[in-house]
RNA sequence: GGAGAGAUGGCAGAGUUGGUUUAAUGCACCUGAUUCGAAAUCAGACGUACUGUCAAAGGUACCGGGGGUUCGAAUCCCUCUCUCUCCGCCA
């Protein structure tokens, strides 16, 4: 959430993003509906403080009137006690639903775009940033959907994976199997080669966690939750590698945190259906490899541009076609002020496909995560988060396959190779 | 799963017959003095959040979380969570 100190102070700045997100006069109003909120509770604040000041003061003479044996005097200075306390319990029951209102008010505000971000309503009025899709891969007409080649080389099973769990959990096998396990093991290796640090965390997050990463309260739909020890499974990794953050306060010498985790993902979302959910587009449990970083607010979109580079170097790498958007105010996801999306051509399916997006937070999930830092004064401040996928796993599978197939088989990129331990599936 | 013990500041660790505790003390860290420089020594500063202010002073809350008793709770009661020890089970 965007902090109070912010709004308050930038108004203006903030009116004019929200703007760019397509906010109306009426939602926009919200913001005055703050900071007047805050004011009263400021000011409630300061009543409360007071009385409960006087009563510690009354308090002390008491126990300084028991101690010399003035009995009667007490018992007069309970009775103020007694009124004052009163009082103060009505003021912490007005804070407390201030408080609630507040808080409500401010989740529900999406970040601010950065300024170099485009207006925009649809992914239609997404910038090309950039476009790596020259030569396009021509494939014969004949050329298969991933979900075709999966059946004829025996590489996922999508109805096996009904008979186990459900619809939308893929069973991998053979070559399939083998070249899911490549791939995460050549993103970890380029990500540890690139300065993260690796961390292989649990796949199950407590409510404090799906909180502070802002999957709770609003997408709770989006996770699977046992309710019996009240556990979500995760649907990143960011979810439980930013927590490593949570309630800590850093060095200036701790920057930059760098941390990249592969996970399995889980996902409920119900979305559509029909050609374009097909095979791997969309499933309910699939692999990722993911990068966070934590910033000094100064540098934290020079990490961007670095995130987006290393993610840009994997798919040259796996030479695959693919272009890079910058994502318009109407496009961005709730958190983000500034975020970039790759995607894959997927030649047999004609359609671009989502496999990456790397998204800088500024302050507005250090903020509920209360990750802070120590500046050159000894002052606390918020940090700056990032994060990415490098890659989503399940669509660049569908895109290696589909892109690669030969009348030979599917020709893997030379630099999956050595991970896989065969270039060709056939 | 059973039994017992415990949770205090960056760390260690007092305080638990409720009342100068504004949480002792030590270590670490920071600043200054001393020194050519360092070690050692001495002096000072040293939690987080909200509030307040030009800035400060000051005020309030926080001793695992939540609730309660009381004029007053780190201290007593209830509850939850977690940690440790022993036993059982187990990849």
């Amino acid at each position: 959430m965007l902090q109070l100190k912010v709004i308050r102070e930038e108004k203006k700045r903030i009116v004019a993003g929200l703007r760019k997100r397509n906010w109306t006069a009426a939602q926009l109003k919200v913001i005055d509906q703050i900071l007047n909120t805050d004011d009263n509770r400021r000011a409630t604040q300061k009543e409360l403080d007071d009385a409960l000041g006087e009563g510690n003061r009354l308090a002390k003479q008491i126990g300084a009137l028991m101690g010399q044996g003035k009995k009667e005097e007490a018992e007069v200075l309970k009775i103020q006690v007694a009124t004052l306390k009163i009082k103060s319990k009505d003021l912490e029951e007005q804070m407390g639903s201030l408080k609630v209102q507040l808080d409500e008010m401010l989740y529900s505000v999406p970040n601010c775009p950065h300024k170099s971000v485009p207006k925009g309503k649809t992914p239609e009025d997404n910038k090309v940033a950039k476009d790596w899709t020259k030569p396009f891969p021509a494939l014969p007409e004949d050329a298969l959907p991933h979900w075709e080649l999966a059946k004829k080389y025996n590489l996922f099973d999508l109805e096996l994976g009904v008979k186990l769990t459900g619809a939308g959990f893929p069973v991998y096998r053979g070559k399939g199997a083998r070249l899911e396990r490549a791939l995460i093991q050549f993103f970890l290796d380029e990500a540890v080669k690139a300065g993260y640090e690796e961390i292989a965390p649990p796949l199950l997050v407590n409510e404090d966690s799906a909180r502070g990463t802002g999957q709770l309260p609003d997408k709770e739909a989006q996770m699977y939750h046992c309710t019996i020890d009240n556990l979500y499974l995760i649907p990143t990794a960011e979810v439980p590698v930013t927590n490593i953050l949570r309630d800590e306060i850093l060095a200036m010498k701790d920057f930059p945190v760098r941390m990249t985790a592969y996970t399995p993902c889980f996902r409920r979302e119900a979305g559509s259906y029909g050609a374009h959910v097909r095979g791997l587009n969309r499933v309910h449990q699939f692999d990722k490899v993911e990068i966070v970083r934590a910033e000094h607010p100064d540098e934290s979109y020079k990490a961007l541009q670095g995130m987006v580079r290393h993610v840009e170097s994997l798919l040259r790498k796996l030479e695959l076609p693919f272009r890079i958007l910058l994502l318009c105010g109407g496009d961005m996801g709730f958190a983000s002020a500034k975020t970039y999306d790759f995607e894959v051509w997927s030649a047999a399916q004609k359609r671009w496909l989502e496999v990456s997006s790397v998204s800088c937070f500024e302050a507005f999930q250090s903020n509920r995560l209360k990750l802070r830092f120590r500046d050159e004064n000894g002052k606390t401040e918020l940090a700056h988060t990032l994060n990415g996928s490098a890659l989503a796993l399940a669509r660049i599978v569908a895109a290696l396959l589909e892109n690669n197939q030969t009348a030979d088989g599917i020709r893997l990129p030379k630099v999956l190779w050595k991970y896989a331990g065969f270039k060709v599936i056939d």
